[in-house]
Parts: C-alpha cells; sequence; structure tokens
DNA sequence: CGATTGACGTACG
DNA sequence: TCGTACGCCAATC
C-alpha cells in the first residue's frame, strides 16, 4: 500500500542498517539509492520518520561534512549528540571527528554485486 | 494549480 | 580555496 513511500521507505531501512558507532550521510544514501542527487529527498524521508516505527537511528545519519545538520529536528538537539556520543562517537562543536574512519556508506558496507 | 521551501550535494566563477 | 548558483523530487503554502 505505501508504495508511493517506496523511497522514504529504502531510507528507513538503510539507516536501521547502520551498526552502531557508525555514520553516514544523506548523499551515501541517495546514492545508494540510485539518485545522488536527490540527497535532498532523503532529508524528506527523515523528516517524515518521526512518524514510523521503530524509531530508527536518525542520528547517526548526517551530510556530507559530518556536521550534525538535522540535531534541531531532534525533540532535543543535544540528543543527537548524546546519543552519538554514547555510540563512542567523538564530536565536536556538533561536527563528527573522524568521521571519515566511522563512515559508513551502504553501497560499500551493503556490497552490491 | 503554481510558487516556494527543504535534515544536501555538485558544479561553476 | 572559498562563495554562490543550480539541480532533485516531494510536500507545504
Amino acid at each position: 500500500m505505501q508504495k508511493e513511500g517506496d523511497f522514504f521507505e529504502m531510507v528507513w531501512q538503510v539507516v536501521r542498517l547502520i551498526p552502531k558507532g557508525r555514520v553516514t550521510s544523506y548523499g551515501a544514501i541517495a546514492k545508494y539509492l540510485g539518485s545522488a542527487r536527490s540527497s535532498r529527498m532523503v532529508g524528506w524521508a527523515m523528516n517524515a520518520s518521526h512518524n514510523v516505527t521503530p524509531k530508527m537511528p536518525a542520528q547517526r545519519v548526517v551530510n556530507r561534512n559530518g556536521v550534525l545538520t538535522g540535531k534541531n529536528f531532534f525533540s532535543n538537539p543535544m540528543e543527537m549528540q548524546l546519543l552519538l556520543e554514547s555510540e563512542g562517537i567523538e564530536i565536536k562543536d556538533d561536527q563528527i571527528q573522524n568521521f571519515e574512519k566511522i563512515f559508513w556508506d551502504p553501497s560499500i558496507e551493503l556490497m552490491i554485486e
């Protein structure tokens, strides 16, 4: 039935697959879905994620800069950082440290054959 | 129904 | 190298 939300569903599914202590970017997810330039749609999908269950670790999704751009969309902006820090991710000034090291690329980790 | 915005990213100057 | 403009697609005004 929710076929009109296939794109959103895919985004949510990928986000749920993000391992603990790892993060990914909107562009990576969009690229994995086949539309690297549709990164905005990923953001929209996350915005709709508030109405989806189970709640996905949206805190693990950041922009390509490694900055917590969507922290303002959480119940409490600092909650996003706290959640990431709780997973072992180091954050400084809303920016993820060692972003390249903990970066989780679905198109690579999920291994598209 | 048309125009604007939006949790981004890439291209161009 | 940094700043600005444009593009994607969908939802909202």
